[in-house]
DNA sequence: GATGAATGAGACTTCATTCAT
DNA sequence: TATGAATGAAGTCTCATTCAT
């Protein structure tokens, strides 16, 4: 029992870590640190750093699903729905701006692990299932590839908002998403 | 001259590996020998690696600038050249997959360089101006925000294709980018 | 009791993996999964690595010493003897082949400890007083010296044979090192 | 040419190191404080410690050899010659009593990698073939076999001479060992 | 008797950078 | 201009051992 607690506590400390910093800056030893272990009671835990990191990374997008969830529950219309999801996805997006930084170099590691891309598979899949179904109701042509591209959208837009973060606010951002994404050819 | 020369050398040689394995992964002596030098001739060109891997990657952006400017130039409808753009783009991005890791590595020591995002925002400007354009003709709500996201939309793309890439053809992801971002409420 | 029987298994787990991989490539975790025991367990029953160690090095030996008295017991003749200890010692060695490797790192390490050497030589000798008798029957100019070099010639080929195996075959060995060590010069 | 014989310091330490404590007991800081290096020098000239240990390995087998050689050339008699490579052998392996365990743990480190083995087989053919001749002039029946098992008495008698030291002198060790391996039975 | 979390020292290796030649 | 030897800091990981429960 005071293992998992344990756990808990290294994969919050890396997960921070790791959203403010990516993947390479930060060391297992500042983790341990942070946790308030040694270096050692680390690697008891988590068996190599890519694997504590990619169970940071799962953590940090559990609770962003979660949130969607929350705020995509309540709600009745298709478009309500769309607009609850861009808009927390660009939230989540800002407020852990190196997020995707971590995610990308994770996702680097999986790709040179058999079967790494599973869990990102599944993980993924999960959410496309929503967002293709939203996009069929609202009349898009490819509602699997707007999915796809809106996925793609926010975390460029992470990458993006870094650099240029001076060159639009995130409102007018959310807003505009919002309208391309909901035009079809019906309407 | 022959050191002008020399300096060409390095640099394609650099972008050639950091673009396919992004720039932790690539050591200067490995650039060193692919360039066909010595690790102090390298440091003798460059100070460091990061001016290096600056350089390497405006030396990637303006052979995709240039691809797209000459695609765009002979095309005369605005719907057109937002398709060539596009089209140029997504192919550029798929070229070199691992491009967006090796961009998003440079920036983040570019932001602990004083002055050190400059010359991006220069470099992108050019090309926002034209993509602006484009959007008022097309009379989007909010010409820039969109181009934003345009931009956004690419770099995003490459992250998630290099993942997810059995999930959505290139040619379908064209196409379904060119449809919503050419939507408008004028249509 | 139930101790004494955990013990037991421990030791066998141990002798497995040493002679399979060397004491160094062995870690107390992999003997205590082996064991089906915890790591704390087996703290409880051996003191420090070395000590069972030890134990797991006696237990190997023993074995082979009363596999070489039960073959050796029915015969009569002093030539049938040697053959005997010869063929059973070289089915060892080959048997478990990095016994040999295990073997002197225990030995290393027993030269650290305060007569740390004694448990060889009490076990050695044993064996010993054998072989010299042998050899005096025999004829041989220098029994002690010869039994000496009987044993040294089993861990030397324990050793060679693992790289060089198919320079030579294991039978041609024995009859070779009968000949040899049946030589007299009464004969 | 500064280079080459830095190398050369650094493989004469690493022989001292590696041949008074084995493989494992020595580390790369040790071997780079006794060469008067920088560690990150160390890795300079060799890629691996294994790398260095087989380069280190080879050095200490090549002054073996030369001496080998050397007492035999003058000599005329296969008796003589005979004695002369037991003498320098067991006198060799005396001098360096940890230098076998060092050969062992380079050998398993050789079986590990790909044509790891190659070095050491060339190397011992050499040797092999001038044993070999000297048994079949001698008369023995198989001058394969014979030569083989010199070699592993050679090797073990290090071993055990580490341990039992007391149990034998190598003077008689040295007799013995001539005695039985003229052994023919034409005598 | 037994568990497994935790420690801490130490190992090998990588790499950007400097500098004498 | 160019070389490559040398540095030193930092990084991941292993492992015997201890100890509270």
């Amino acid at each position: 029992m005071k293992g998992e607690e344990t756990k808990r506590r290294i994969i919050k400390a890396a997960f921070k870590l790791f959203s403010e910093r990516s993947y390479h800056k930060v060391s297992m030893e500042e983790i341990a640190r942070n946790a308030g272990i040694s270096k050692g009671g680390l690697f008891h835990h988590f068996p190599s750093k890519y694997e504590l990191a990619k169970e940071a990374l799962l953590y940090g997008l559990e609770i962003w699903g979660r949130e969607v969830i929350s705020r995509i529950q309540p709600l009745e219309s298709t478009e309500e729905k769309l607009w609850a999801i861009i808009d927390a996805s660009f939230d989540f997006v800002i407020q852990s701006l190196k997020f995707s930084h971590f995610f990308l170099e994770v996702y680097e590691e999986s790709l040179r692990q058999k079967n790494g891309l599973d869990v990102w598979k599944a993980f993924r899949s999960q959410y496309f299932r929503i967002l293709e179904d939203i996009f069929r109701e609202i009349g898009a042509e490819n509602p699997r590839a707007r999915a796809f591209l809106l996925g793609a959208l926010v975390d460029g837009f992470a990458l993006d908002y870094m650099v240029f973060r001076d060159e639009v606010s995130v409102k007018e951002a959310k807003k505009e998403a919002f309208r391309i994404f909901t035009c079809s050819k019906r309407s």
